[in-house]
DNA sequence: CACGCGTGGCC
DNA sequence: TGGCCAAGCGT
């Protein structure tokens, strides 16, 4: 007589605790097992981390801590001085809500975060996912938290067949189904750390899973499938031309940016609006001084999330004692590092210096 | 709700 | 190498 099949066994989370006790990462805002976690650290984390790899936040996150050790330190700090430091972490207005959402914590909570999760929502910055991760990492508070990586391993552990985003409802729910009463905290870090580490999107580590057992995809052998996506449109191109100033005391003209939209309130290199229309961009219209504007050789390529860009850079020296024109300034580059010039611009400056003959070693 | 919003690493 | 992806939020 042969036995019947079992039906495969729910993922519990007791098995997902007891790995995440076992492989648990070390990280600068994460507390030691049994100690109190800061919020104001578990805050400062969770938006850098915002569709941002750990590796990349680590050291902002440190350079965080010591220019503004606390939420009113961080609140009475200049916007320049938070935009400067933010600059090259990307997603700028991340930026702007962080500084907004440290003065409001002081303002409405006397400086210190609120343990509720809908004050938490209410507050810049803060959307569903981190109002849930903090209540839960920070306070200990049963939130049901869900980023990427939860959807992820839980579309693969039931073979979620219905697209993202509309499958995140369903999600949350699977989801809260799972989570325990005790330790909330450690299990929706537990469920991100999974899906980092070893459900990852591409070739997961099925054989390594603490849930490898009742995983539908893996017992399908479809988990690296999951999640389901809508298609989403391509960007269409677009185009400008950038000018890189020299002045022969070494500084190069930088301007700033409208506070709002795309790399709002960085500095930039003067140029053109960047255009998807093919003949928008004239030879050196546009320039901010006139000068004998001279083509550099190819563009600076920049791919943002909607759209790619091409730069023609232009070049030109300037006379000692010019000045800058009406909204620019001039600034030594070897100064450029106390800028907050976002990746597309340091691009166009290494590329204008080199075609002007600047040797590396002196920017 | 679909879209705008950076950057760096990966294969 | 180019396309995909990463602990989302605001509008």
């Amino acid at each position: 007589m042969v036995t019947p099949p079992l039906p495969p066994a729910k993922a519990s989370a007791d098995d997902l605790l007891d790995w995440y006790d076992r492989h648990r990462r070390a990280l600068p805002w994460r507390a030691l097992p049994g100690t109190t976690p800061d919020p104001y650290r578990v805050w400062m984390s969770e938006i850098m981390l915002q569709q941002t790899t750990v590796r990349a936040v680590k050291p902002y996150f440190e350079k965080f801590l010591t220019l503004f050790p606390t939420v009113s330190d961080l609140a009475d700090a200049p916007t320049d001085a938070v935009m400067t430091a933010w600059a090259g972490l990307g997603y700028y207005s991340r930026a702007r809500n962080l500084h907004a959402c440290a003065k409001a914590v002081v303002e409405r909570h006397g400086g210190v975060f609120p343990a509720d999760e809908s004050a938490l929502r209410a507050l810049p910055g803060i959307g569903e996912y981190t109002a849930a991760a903090i209540a839960s990492i920070a306070f200990g508070l049963p939130a049901v938290v869900v980023d990427g990586n939860v959807e992820r391993v839980i579309a693969r552990v039931h073979a979620v067949e219905e697209p993202l985003p509309g499958a995140k409802p369903l999600i949350k729910r699977l989801t809260a189904a799972i989570a325990p009463a005790e330790r909330p905290g450690d299990f929706a870090q537990a469920m991100m750390d999974l899906g980092a580490t070893i459900c990852t999107p591409k070739s997961p580590a099925c054989g390594l899973c603490p849930w490898r057992e009742p995983c539908t995809g893996r017992r399908e052998g479809t988990a690296d499938t999951f999640p389901r996506k809508t298609p989403k449109r391509e960007g269409v191109p677009r185009r400008g031309a950038a000018f890189v100033a020299l002045r022969e005391d070494g500084a190069i003209l930088l301007g700033t940016r409208e506070p709002k939209g795309l790399l709002g309130g960085m500095a930039e290199v003067p140029g053109t609006v960047w255009s998807s229309d093919h003949d928008a961009t004239g030879v050196d219209h546009g320039a901010p001084l006139p000068a004998a504007w001279k083509r550099s050789l190819g563009t600076v390529t920049h791919v943002f999330t909607h759209f790619p860009l091409e730069l023609d850079v232009h070049v030109a020296r300037i006379p000692a004692g010019t000045d800058a024109p009406a909204g620019l300034r001039w600034v030594a580059t070897t100064a450029l590092g106390g800028e907050a010039l976002p990746s597309v611009m340091r691009k166009v400056v290494e590329h204008g210096l080199a075609a002007l003959g600047v040797d590396a070693r002196q920017r």
